[in-house]
RNA sequence: GCGCCCUUAGCUCAGCCCGGAUAGAGCGACUGACUACGGAUCAGUAGGUCGGGGGUUCAAAUCCUCCAGGGCGCACCA
């Protein structure tokens, strides 16, 4: 809105003062047109003399005083005055009342307000979570899964076609050996003596599974021969433990457009293709019986093994087949959301990639850092084998699904994050959560509560001018800006922060103002702003994946 | 040992990509505020060598470099 009318002003007056020659001729800085952190220095603040200088060889505030010259304030609608300050800001002040369309732009909009179309409809993939289907949800996938999804929800808001991916390993060789673990706990069922084999899964979750079988289909199978048994019992076990999965994800409000399955990539032959296509590319070398591919020729630290020396391919093939296969399916844009301890494995599948002849630039992989539980002041160590293994649903049931989605999104993904279950578990104010959602039943109460005598037609918004409710009305009009910033920087958490941000105006506003009992005309307007508020919060809430309860 | 990531207030974290004005929140602490729309609220105070040293710059939490702490990887497992 007034922002783009500011700086396109800018962007004239610096080329009519080159072309007076009363700047030298240098080319236009990429440069900020954003409110400032204090409000003394107005409501926009733009750096655009002081990035030019540089290449003007002028001091940052003669430039600034120039572009002042050649602006024409009466391009900007709703523009006080220009000030040149501090180091060479030039600061804008707008009318009194200027923020009041926000209310009616907001009105009108409703629940599209905030989204754009600025992806223009562009097809990005977002992977994340791609837990392997042989055991139940960790707590630690909560963090990839409340990101991923929310980011994807950012990324439809701004018009992009993004569609959220789970690729499933239900292959190889982790795939065999649940199949034989499964087999184990179907023995032992039998009562025959069994044991789980090495690097198998010892979890009780699969005795359960074993004894589901039993019932539904006896134990005919253990007479098959191996190969036979493996599959049978491995692709039981992948597709209930699958189910489990997904049952949970939904219930964490994790959405996913596509299951993917290593299966099938290797159904299609991908990792043969890719394997001979590598070699092809005088990328590999036989060594010691196994084929690796050179990837310390790409800076890779290490060679590493694409095929055994028995013959079996590693994981990180089909892996590769898989990022190739994304690439045909016609994405302009990729994106993995890992967790820290995988960041080792990125470069050579970039590197394969790269020398298949895909695109690279396209594939972001984003790396979540490692989240630590925190219970009782000390760590709760979560490994695989011996340690506190905590399940996503075990979690989910603790906490609650809007404190655990808030919490994880309050973060960015790259920092390591304690998570303190106590206090977790142990819903309270100190949750922002409540703080977000207690500002939206507020609301609630007022709007339940209004004449209904009252017309809620056009609202006069420019009544709107106590301080109070201008900070409001200041807040709501960032949303948009915020929205495109949260997907284009892959930054969800910037919403946990705006939505805080409205709730903490709106509380500030409530005490401040009185909304009902006003008179018409007053009362009418600050009606508007209620519901304009409401909307913000549902729509932020709902990019998040936290409810906006009417009542709490 | 090698590689990647992290270090900002008592605690948990934004800000760093793309350098700008006095480094911001929340929680905790302390002081205040209800005869009216939900006190799960509000107003205010205290609290910082931005891990440390160099460098680049008119300007560094932000860029470069060295160092120190911590995390995670470094399988013919996934």
């Amino acid at each position: 809105m007034r922002r783009e009318e500011i700086r396109t002003g800018l962007i004239r007056a610096y080329a009519a003062a080159v072309a007076d020659a009363m700047l030298p001729d240098a080319p236009l800085p990429s440069f900020s047109v954003d409110p400032p952190r204090d409000e003394a220095h107005g409501d926009f603040a733009c750096n655009l003399a002081m990035l030019a200088s540089a290449r003007m060889g002028l001091p940052p505030r003669t430039v600034a005083k120039c572009l002042v010259q050649y602006l024409s304030p009466e391009a900007i609608v709703d523009l006080d005055r220009l000030e040149v300050a501090g180091p060479g800001f030039l600061n804008c002040f707008m009318r009194p009342g200027w923020l009041a369309p926000v209310v009616d732009e907001v009105l009108e909009a409703g629940s599209a307000y905030g989204r754009s179309e600025h992806g223009a409809g562009r097809r990005i993939l977002v992977e994340f979570v791609s837990a392997n289907p042989t055991g139940p949800l960790n707590v630690v996938n909560c963090r990839a899964a409340a990101f991923g999804d929310a980011l994807v929800r950012c990324l439809k808001a701004v018009g992009y076609a993004a569609e959220a991916e789970y690729y499933v390993n239900d292959a190889g060789g982790q795939f065999r050996r649940l199949g034989q673990s499964l087999e184990a706990r179907l023995r032992e069922r039998r009562g025959e003596p069994a044991q789980i084999p090495d690097g198998g899964y010892p979890g009780e979750y699969l005795a359960e599974l074993a004894a589901v079988y039993a019932q539904e289909r006896g134990y005919q199978i253990l007479d098959e021969p191996l190969e036979v048994r493996e599959e049978h019992l491995g692709r039981f076990a992948v597709e209930r433990i699958l189910e489990n999965q997904k049952r949970v994800l939904l219930q964490f409000g994790v959405h996913y457009e596509h299951f993917y399955r290593e299966s099938v990539i290797r159904a299609e032959r991908g990792p043969e293709r890719v394997i001979d296509a590598l070699r092809a590319a005088g990328r590999t070398m036989e060594r010691d019986g196994a084929l690796w591919l050179l990837s310390t020729a790409g800076g890779d630290n290490d060679d590493r093994v694409l095929q055994k020396s028995n013959g079996e391919f590693t994981y990180r093939v089909p892996d590769i087949a898989y990022h190739a296969g994304k690439f045909d399916r016609g994405y302009d844009r990729l994106i993995d959301v890992y967790g820290q301890d995988h960041h080792g494995e990125v470069p050579a599948v970039v590197l394969a990639l790269e020398w298949l002849g895909y695109p690279v630039d396209r594939l972001e992989v984003l790396l979540t850092q490692m989240i630590r539980l925190i219970q009782g002041g000390r760590e709760v160590k979560i490994s695989k084998r011996g340690g506190t293994f905590i399940s996503m649903e075990e979690f989910l049931t603790d906490v609650g699904v809007d404190a655990a989605r808030f919490f994880f999104l309050m973060r960015t993904i790259d920092n390591h994050m304690d998570f303190d279950l106590d206090l977790a578990r142990r819903p309270s104010q100190e949750n922002p959560v409540y703080y977000v959602q207690y500002a939206h039943a507020r609301i609630c109460s007022i709007l339940r509560g209004q004449d209904p005598s009252l017309s809620v037609e056009a609202p006069d918004c420019r009544l709107l001018a106590h301080p109070a409710e201008v900070a409001l009305c200041r807040a709501l009009g960032t949303f948009p800006d915020e929205v495109l910033a949260a997907a284009e920087g892959r930054a969800p958490h910037r919403l946990t922060l705006c939505a805080r941000q409205v709730a903490e105006r709106f509380h500030a506003f409530y005490v401040q103002c009185r909304v009902l009992g006003e008179a018409a005309e007053v009362a009418r307007a600050r009606l508007g702003l209620c519901r304009a508020t409401q909307i913000v919060l549902q729509n932020c809430l709902a990019l998040l994946g936290v409810s906006a309860p009417e009542r709490m």
